[in-house]
DNA sequence: CCAAAAGTGTTATGCTTACACCCATGC
DNA sequence: GCATGGGTGTAAGCATAACACTTTTGG
């Protein structure tokens, strides 16, 4: 074997130009526990050492900036089937105070049933993963508290606009349910029967003809269509 | 002097990851003649020599996505006061040919006042540069076909559900005038009567008091008001 | 029988749409 | 006086918002 450099030393690569690093960072949001969270990993090593940040990673060589965010994303917490969608890219020269890096900031919706199947806690190697309610962060690393605000922002408006709402429960829900991650994610309550009505309305549930069955009077279990899910496949990958 | 590579080698930068390269694209929009057009600037060198592309060029070491942008736009066209909003980032791996290459790409709109102002043609080091009607293209280099129909959408879209029309015009407009822009852009006729009162409803314009004389019956003036300005100004960064 | 959540309609209001004629000016 | 674009109002239909009581179950 006669390798270009000593074992101890990194590979280089040189370019004529300057670049900077390109990385992807997800905003991952789940409904639990009547909270709406997102995924925060806590940074084992210097700079914001200790302090929370959104996971995410360096793009491949090769590799799709939307790849790189699934592939992030199963890394982190081995989810496959999730729903994603580029949020904003951000790029200040010292937003990292080791080099010059810009970030692909994605956000996804995971659906309650793959949340209860899936373990996050500890998944990651960069350090202690955990939900946290999005009313109720610690402190975040680099310029994230920015980027989980706008993110914050463009799921109330696509949840006012599309009909997203459904992405993050399990594939059968009540429309109580479905009002309560509506209330929590706009932060605001709502009328019942409006509610319903304009879901109803909508046309992109359908009753499954199933009850689910609790301490009181049992409710209609609802799924999403088929076209419904098609809309949003559709709607959210570049153009 | 002791430079460490001769006069006729460039500098090398090295990194111990493979790095893209960045780039921030422009999709300028003007509106002349009655037309929605697009400055685009016809290719000198391969790949893709005598296409057209979008104008861009390579973000700075220590500079700012939108400062880059707003640079590039400068060298290309020479105008400052501009509304320049980042639209998408685009990074398939093989997108162009030579390197990898992640662009983020940004809208931009130009008040016809400032187009009268500026000499645009030509104004590029890449090679020829002209206006373009958007409904009457040539064939677009790189993926650009795609990223301009994107930001068409866009345009379309905030259009819609914002007050974004009048940054197209001079400061002093006539209805007709505006409409026309929104019928250009949309690319369906308008109501006139529903036109003029939903627009004035918006609360955005204001009589100037002065009057466009012309060939027929002169016409009100309107500017755009200032509390609207600010509006779009406040929606367009990041957050 | 009581607690708790599910479910259900009507009315008033404002917004959107469709639609046709007179007005002021230059030539 | 005529051609050209500027300017104006109304009625119908539709979506939204406000609002309170009955139903079904488990304990």
């Amino acid at each position: 074997m006669n390798e270009p450099f000593p074992e101890t030393k990194t590979h280089r690569y040189q370019y004529d130009y300057p670049r900077p690093a390109v990385t992807v960072d997800i905003i991952l949001f789940v409904f639990q526990e009547d909270q709406l969270r997102v995924l925060l990993i806590k940074r084992a090593n210097d700079p914001f050492k200790a302090k929370w940040a959104l996971p995410g990673g360096f793009i491949g060589e090769n590799e799709d900036l939307y790849d790189a965010a699934l592939r992030e994303l199963k890394e982190e917490t081995n989810v496959s089937n999730v729903y994603l969608e580029q949020l904003y890219t951000v790029g200040k020269p010292d937003r990292d105070p080791r080099t010059r890096v810009i970030t692909v900031a994605y956000f996804a919706l995971l659906s309650a049933e793959e949340v209860a199947q899936q373990e996050v806690h500890g998944a990651s190697d960069a350090g202690e993963a955990r939900w946290w309610d999005i009313y109720d962060l610690p402190e975040l690393a680099f310029d994230h508290q920015a980027i989980l605000d706008y993110a914050l922002q463009r799921l109330r408006w696509k949840l006012e606009w599309t009909a997203l709402g459904f992405l993050l429960l399990p594939s059968e829900f009540t429309l109580s349910e479905l009002q309560r991650v509506y209330e929590t994610i706009l932060h605001e309550p709502l009328d019942k029967r409006n509610f319903r009505r304009k879901v109803l309305a909508a046309g992109v549930i359908e009753p499954t003809g199933n009850m689910r069955a609790g301490d009181h009077r049992p409710a209609r279990l609802y799924r999403f269509t088929a076209t419904a899910v098609e809309m949003e496949q559709a709607r959210r990958r570049f153009p």
